[in-house]
DNA sequence: ACTTGTTTTAAACAACTGTTTAATATTTGT
DNA sequence: ACAAATATTAAACAGTTGTTTAAAACAAGT
């Protein structure tokens, strides 16, 4: 799990553990080229130098802070995928999960899908994550329901899109939301979180359509 | 209306289109500051002295860039608000038309999100085009049938959310979701096609719980 | 042909980039 | 207390950045 800590939360990190929070709020705010090493030093209250002096170059740091912004990324999701509850629990949870997540951390889906669409072959090392969920079952789970005719009938693809979806996009689109409907960062969280219930009452409802 | 031509399109551009196009096509794929002046002439087979001849500088070139895909991309949203049509058939054309523009200009959402995540006072300009939208009446015609009961009691903000989830998110984690099920370019784009149908039925069918 | 204004070029500019160096400070083991 | 290892610093490096300059090529009007 990484440290999200905010600039001043521990006074006791080490010069290590400083560049590495710095890198990771900096990055994620600015991307991955879009910010230089003195930026990153300079948020961490260090010399330039030491950044190479712990992680050797800038790319081999943006490396280790985007594989555990992945870890973080895909992990809950991974997590519910593979529990034992019923399938219409796990999407439930799922989602639940998605939106606890997003809300400690919204700026995650912009930057992970904005790095990926520069770099696609940046995720090639998380394939063995993305397995768990195949090898978990739900997929199987899935299928033996809509064969029951319980499940609507839809291609897991799609499935993941449409929860995904209805869970990532409300964060990553909240600069946009808040000018076009002008309301303020405030009331924009409380809509966030009624938009929970309806994410998952729709999504649910439309995979389930035999359930009320 | 923008010229997405690709570069061997006409052979007849003025050398200020061709530069245009190419700023617009590396712009988009890159990013506002992850790409140089240099690979914008580059990509236009133009001299670098050139951009800020037309120009001026590397960023009244983007302004004037992503002011043209901003207008592209907020179109067909006001176009369809402002119709005279039923709202039900208002938010499916809605998303039949979103699902055709997305599908001929995928990464405008990745890009606009990301530039207006990074800099959100960048949309200041474009309040005028949105209030197109309030102006409409659509909000108003919501909570009439809203009123009614004809429609679900939600927010207007959440109703954009749910309508603009289900249409940008699908292209913006392309990259994503292809190695998340191994798929590749062709058949992802398959799945879009058919997602365009689950969209705007699961959409219409939460919003209007009385349809069935 | 010659002048005028416009377009295009190569070269230069200073500022900034990631990275390295070599010297200094600090910690650690004995 | 001292020596070895580690941590930190300021300065320098070569390459790239956006931008400007001054000269050249071109077009059009007379």
């Amino acid at each position: 799990m990484f440290n999200f800590a905010p600039r001043n939360a521990k006074m006791n990190q080490s010069a290590e553990e400083k560049i590495r929070n710095a890198a990771l709020r900096v990055f994620i705010q600015k991307g991955s080229s879009n910010c230089t090493s003195r930026e990153i030093a300079r948020e961490a209250g260090m010399n330039v130098a030491l950044v190479n002096y712990y992680f050797r170059s800038k790319s081999k740091l943006f490396a280790i802070i985007f594989e555990s912004v992945m870890q973080d990324f895909l992990k809950s999701m991974v997590q519910v995928f593979s529990s034992e509850l019923p399938i219409r629990e796990k999407i439930r949870i799922l989602i639940e999960r998605e939106f606890e997540f997003l809300g400690q951390h919204p700026d995650i889906p912009n930057f992970v899908l904005n790095e990926l669409a520069r770099n696609p072959q940046a995720i090639e090392g998380f394939i063995p994550v993305l397995n768990m969920v195949n090898e978990s079952g739900v997929f199987d789970e899935a299928k033996k329901l809509q064969a029951l005719g319980e499940m609507r009938q839809m291609d897991i693809v799609q499935i993941t899109i449409l929860i995904m979806s209805n869970c990532q996009y409300p964060f990553m689109a909240q600069p946009l939301m808040k000018v076009i409907h002008g309301v303020s960062n405030e009331t924009y969280k409380e809509h966030l979180i009624a938009h929970k219930t309806h994410a998952v009452n729709m999504v649910i409802g439309y995979l389930f359509p035999n359930d009320n």
